[in-house]
RNA sequence: UGGGGCAUGGUGCAACGGCAGCACACCAGACUUUGGAUCUGUGGAUCUUGGUUCGAGUCCAGGUGCCCCAGCCA
């Protein structure tokens, strides 16, 4: 039946698409490839790619190769290169090798070399801008909607019919730094009148005077992205190349080169990158938030980077559930980040542990509560998960609760406490609001209440019925700590448009200090995640030192009571 | 006045010529020692115009809208 099926972590387009080309034989094997070019740290959105041929790749039986896309030396660092490892990793994925694009280097300059001595392939003299206008399109920066004409037919370059062995000796000059960066290109020749540009005769190699991350001074030429991902994904025999659909244009490109080098005829298959709603994803806008201290670092929990997301305590596993759960297309689409929170909590509601934390504390003082007197309450550690057994916390005469827990005058459909109310103390008693105590100022400074002795553990033997039940800690045993909520970073749900500094939300970090936890939490370790009952899902921070606890907000709690609150309905 | 890709509730997907379904969000209710979780229920969609067909979200033709491309970036 069909419950017996596994659950498919890929998009059945693709699925479908290797099942055939296995079925049909094109291909005995299944390899997959990751091919993330190290100038800068993974994103939410690299996952989706990530996800996509790991699990491709794992369906199938075959393999994946991490290979790293250096092929531009100006942008790239070997920092990146551990940094994007280590990341995919935590995310959980695992790959059978790790490869460099400047692995093939030599080989992929030998493939140069067979095009050139097939007439297929030049060295062109002209300007870059030369060439560009030789395209037969208008300048960079030229919007399409407004240039009617745009698209003239190309123009041969002069040099276009060099002979072979004047290429070759071209070619060989440039490899060897005898020119000027700029002065010359290899070009494959194909067809200036093409419609799709990107076969107008496509740069092959440039040249760049730019020491290598990992070949250092040896190369004066690099391989543009289209003469080199094709060709290693064939010299790896790479069966299926999947990508996003930016790259849907460049496919007859990619498929071109392969045909005329007779070489393993790699498949690329594409689909739609994630959106996800107030994520930024540009590189360039989160180097510069990081840059300029808008955010702490890489790791800042208000990022949607890996690093940052395994900062702000969401797991590797949500972020799996998540991003192979949107079911993919080849729609350009924007994901809600509510629905990325809905995976949050639905993963971290099965593993955290309960713990009572008062992050905005009030005093509430039980004036029938014995001085000395401290009692062990059992708590129940994961409602969820039996197995996750009890706890005892210590009650007092005088604890902690939540500001938002009292109102002197309550809202309608307001059932927390408030003068003359009962509720029920989370596992301990019920005590009901005798009155307050007031500052100068007239702010509420203590709360005094009586308690029910027949209550204890919450219990009602004559059967009464609170509508409220609230979180609180013993001021005697509290642990203070600090606490920092996160909110969105931007105040617009697509934050890589427009102007980065006009759509920064000043109020996305709140520190909160002292808050007060139970004392169970005293050897909490860094990474670890709780639920602060009725508040919301946190972990621990890196930043918390001996008898210093940090506690990052994941996720808040699905909040009804504010939601009644902000919208004045009841 | 170029080429390519994509159109299903608010959002993301499913339905492979046969009753338009699921998740998130929203709304209502039940239950509750977390206003959490859980359970139940309501509302809401096939871009448009034609055509083929007993029957079209699906096939065909035209139109419209959105996205990608004119780097010696990837």
């Amino acid at each position: 039946m069909e419950d017996n099926q596994p659950v498919s972590r890929i998009p059945s387009f693709i699925r479908e698409a290797i099942a055939e080309d296995l079925k049909n034989g094109r291909f005995t094997y299944v390899r997959t490839r990751l091919p993330p070019e190290p100038n800068g740290y993974l994103h939410i959105g690299h996952c989706k790619a990530f996800l996509i041929d790991y699990f491709a790749a794992k369906e199938f039986g075959g393999e994946l190769y991490l290979r790293f896309d250096d092929t531009n030396p100006a942008k790239e660092e070997t920092e990146f290169v551990e940094a994007i490892q280590e990341d995919a990793a935590w995310l959980g994925i695992q790959w059978a090798k790790v490869t460099f694009a400047s692995d093939y280097f030599d080989l992929l300059y030998a493939w140069a070399v067979r095009l050139v001595k097939m007439g297929l392939a030049y060295v062109d003299d002209q300007t870059q801008e030369e060439m560009s206008a030789a395209r037969g399109t208008l300048p960079k920066g030229t919007k399409w909607s407004e240039t009617a004409a745009a698209l003239k037919p190309g123009v041969d370059s002069p040099y276009r019919d060099r002979a072979v062995e004047e290429n070759l000796d071209l070619l060989e000059r440039m490899k060897n730094g005898e020119f000027e960066e700029g002065s010359r290109v290899l070009r494959a020749k194909i067809d200036m009148q093409n419609p799709n540009i990107l076969l107008r005769d496509p740069v092959m190699y440039r040249i760049m005077n730019v020491s290598h991350h990992r070949t250092g001074n040896k190369w004066h030429i690099y391989p543009m992205y289209d003469w080199s991902h094709g060709q290693n994904d064939s010299m790896e025999g790479i069966t299926h190349s999947l990508c996003s659909n930016e790259y849907i244009i460049h496919r007859p490109l990619y498929e071109w080169f392969l045909e005329k080098l007779e070489a393993f005829p790699s498949r690329q298959i594409e689909f739609s990158r994630l959106n996800l709603t107030y994520a930024m994803m540009s590189k360039r806008k989160l180097r510069k938030l990081v840059e300029t201290g808008v955010v702490r670092g890489w790791d800042d929990p208000r990022l949607t980077t890996l690093r940052g997301l395994r900062r702000r305590g969401v797991p590797p596993s949500a972020i799996i559930d998540f991003v192979t759960g949107l079911g993919e297309t080849k729609n350009d689409s924007w994901v809600e980040m509510a629905q990325f929170e809905a995976v949050m909590r639905d993963h971290l509601n099965k593993i955290a542990e309960r713990r009572m934390a008062v992050l905005n504390p009030l005093k509430l003082v039980i004036d029938n509560y014995p001085d000395d007197l401290v009692e062990e309450m059992e708590a129940i550690n994961n409602p969820e998960d039996p197995s996750a057994g009890t706890r005892t916390v210590p009650f007092s005469r005088v604890l902690y609760i939540e500001q938002d827990d009292f109102r002197e005058s309550p809202p309608p459909k307001y059932f927390r406490l408030f003068p003359g109310n009962e509720v029920r103390l989370r596992y301990a008693y019920l005590v009901k609001c005798t009155g307050v105590v007031k500052d100068d100022a007239g702010n509420v400074v203590e709360v005094h209440c009586t308690y029910d002795p027949d209550t204890r553990g919450g219990n009602t033997p004559d059967g009464r019925k609170v509508k409220s039940t609230i979180h609180w800690v013993a001021a005697q045993h509290a642990l203070p700590v600090e606490v920092r909520l996160y909110d969105q970073l931007f105040t617009t749900e697509r934050p890589d448009d427009g102007d980065l500094d006009a759509i920064i939300n000043p109020d996305s970090l709140q520190v909160l200090t002292p808050c007060y936890v139970e004392p169970a939490l005293l050897r909490a370790t860094p990474g670890e995640h709780f639920q602060f009952e009725r508040t919301g899902y946190f972990c621990v921070d890196p930043d918390s030192a001996d008898g210093r606890l940090v506690f990052n907000r994941t996720v808040g709690l699905r909040d009804t009571w504010g939601k009644i609150e902000q919208t004045g309905k009841g």
